[in-house]
Parts: structure tokens; sequence; C-alpha cells
DNA sequence: GGAAGTCAAGTCTCG
DNA sequence: CGAGACTTGACTTCC
């Protein structure tokens, strides 16, 4: 099992995730807000190889308006030596990574303009993947998107949209439960449309789950990869201790973390920990995994 | 310098 | 019918 955390280190001074406004678009802002991001990404990535933490989630915002039809530069092109460096690094230190496109990115939308955009931006984030050099493991995961009160239209929109991405595109999707509409059921209806492999996420399951324990989902969830496609993929955020559900926590809750690790045996798997303080708890789950609460103590 | 308002984009639920 | 929620707040304006 891999730990990792999503998109940004809390405890560097840069973020990989700097951005600007549409209107102020330009050729130089782009690059120079670029430039920046990966001078990041690439500290983020030496940090967390340096304290063992070996699956990352890049951030969606890396290249600001990537693929908004107004921003034509080819950053693709400008950077990809940038990119090959990153990538190496990654490689040579045994890191899985990850991206997952925000709320907008909905492939199963009645609407041609929203999922033509879906299209170029997954096209987008296999892009990244591409240029820093890694192979089938590396994911992009969506969730179903909407329902539009025809469950069954949306589900056959949606393996429609997947049929026309391109090969290579295709091979790094990979689609989640959500907390409302897909449940980890409904999104096992959509690895049997389609092929995708599943990432399930252990909190949605919580909140809105379909009556399996935790060790049948991981035992379903592990019939959807693929050998090429690396070990499944799961996320997983701490309940929150008193406040409305559904939202991810401040931080690790430890007692809950250690029950969903017995829970899950023996199922073997790489872990987003969706919390809000990032590194910090990682940390703490890495050294819990490992069953040392020295560790625990002195991550804490 | 800090607070408030806004941001490319979708969809659903709640109040 | 508008606000808030989501994998992630950050930018921009105004005072």
């Amino acid at each position: 099992m891999r730990i990792g955390y999503p998109c940004i280190n809390l405890g560097l001074a840069c973020r990989p995730s700097r951005t600007f406004r549409l209107a102020s678009l330009t050729v130089d802002r782009l690059h120079a807000t670029v430039d920046g991001n990966l001078r990041c990404l690439e500290e983020i990535v030496r940090w967390n190889a340096a304290h063992g933490l070996l699956f990352l989630r890049i951030t969606s915002d890396l290249i600001p308006l990537a693929s908004h039809p107004e921003n034509r530069f080819p950053w693709g092109e400008a950077f990809a030596p940038r990119f090959a460096e990153i990538g190496a690094l990654i490689r040579r230190s045994g890191m899985r990574i990850s991206m997952h496109p925000g709320q907008y990115t909905v492939l199963s939308s009645p609407r041609p303009e929203v999922t033509e955009a879906a299209r170029a931006d997954l096209a987008y984030h296999a892009q990244v993947l591409d240029l820093l050099g890694l192979d089938r493991t590396a994911k992009v995961q969506i969730h179903g998107g909407g329902v539009y009160g025809d469950r069954r239209a949306a589900v056959k929109r949606f393996a429609a949209a997947v049929d026309a991405l391109e090969p290579g595109v295709r091979e790094r999707l990979v689609v989640e439960n959500d907390e409302r509409l897909y449940t980890f059921s409904d999104v096992l209806g959509l690895h049997a449309m389609t092929g995708l492999p599943v990432v399930f996420d252990a909190f949605h399951h919580a909140l809105h789950g379909d009556g399996r324990s935790l060790g049948e989902a991981l035992a379903a969830q592990a019939e959807t990869w693929g050998r090429e496609d690396g070990l499944p993929l799961v996320d997983y955020s701490s309940p929150l201790p008193s406040g409305r559900p559904g939202r991810h926590a401040q931080t690790l809750d430890e007692g809950d973390f250690a029950r969903f690790l017995a829970g899950s045996r023996p199922h073997d798997f790489d872990l987003m920990l969706e919390v809000k303080d990032k590194e910090r708890s990682a940390l703490r789950a890495l050294a819990l995994a490992r069953g040392d609460p020295r560790l625990v103590a002195e991550a804490g």
C-alpha cells in the first residue's frame, strides 16, 4: 500500500495550483504561472519521496485554464523538458500519480457542449501524465456526473462518451462512487458498460452506500482493475467529529483509520487521504499502516 | 495589508 | 429561487 494526500503540501512555502482570471490570460502570465507551479510540483515530489509518501494527486490547476478554448498556448511543447525531468524523478521514486478533475467535468450530461468540454479537460489531464512519461497506472478519476431524472439514459450517455474518448485518454480513466448520485453499485454498473476500473471512496460509501461491507466492496472493486492498471485506488477521509456529515475532516481520526485498515485486510490498494491538513495526516496514516506507534507519535 | 467579492465550467439538494 | 456543496481556495478589487 502506498499512501498519499491531494495536491498541495501545507508545510512548503509554494503552491502548485497558482492560477489567474480568464481576463488576465496572456502568454506571459500563463508561462510564468506554469513555470512556478512546476517548480512547486517538483518540490512536493521530492518532499514526498523523502518522507515515504509514494502516492500523489497532482492538482488540476497545474496548468491554469488548460482546456479553456481561449487558451491556445502550446504549454505541452513549451514545458516538455520540465515535465520530463519531474517525471523521471517520480519514476525513480517509485511514486504513483493520480489526478481528479473537478465537478465541471461531466460525461453523462445531455448537453453536448458539456461533454465536449469534459472531453477536452480529460485530454488535458492525460496529457500531463503522458508528458511525465508515466505508464497506465497513473489515473484520472471522475464521478458519474448527473442523473437528470433518467438514470438509464444518463448511464448510456456516460458509456457513449467514454467510448468516444481517444484510447490514450480512456486508458487512464477510472470512475469513483460519490456521496449523492452514484453509489458503489451504480459505479460497478458504469464499469460493466465501459470497462473502466472503479475507485472506491470509503467516505462516500459510508455516507451513501449500497449495503456492502468494506471487505465486500474492496473485493468487488479489485475485479474491475486490470493487470496494467496497477493496484486499485481507494480514497479515505475521516468522518467529521461533530459538524454536518459530508465534509472532509480537518485531520485524521486515528481510531477510525485503524478500524478501516483492519477491515480492509487482506486487500491491497493505494490510498489517498482526503483530509484538510494534508501531509500531516498522511504521515500519521503512514506510520499507522506500518504499525509503528513511535512513528505515529512523532508524526502527530 | 486585510476584507470582501468573484472566479471557466455542472448538477443537485436544502432552506 | 438562491445558496451551498463538491477533489482543491486563489485572485482581484476595494478600502
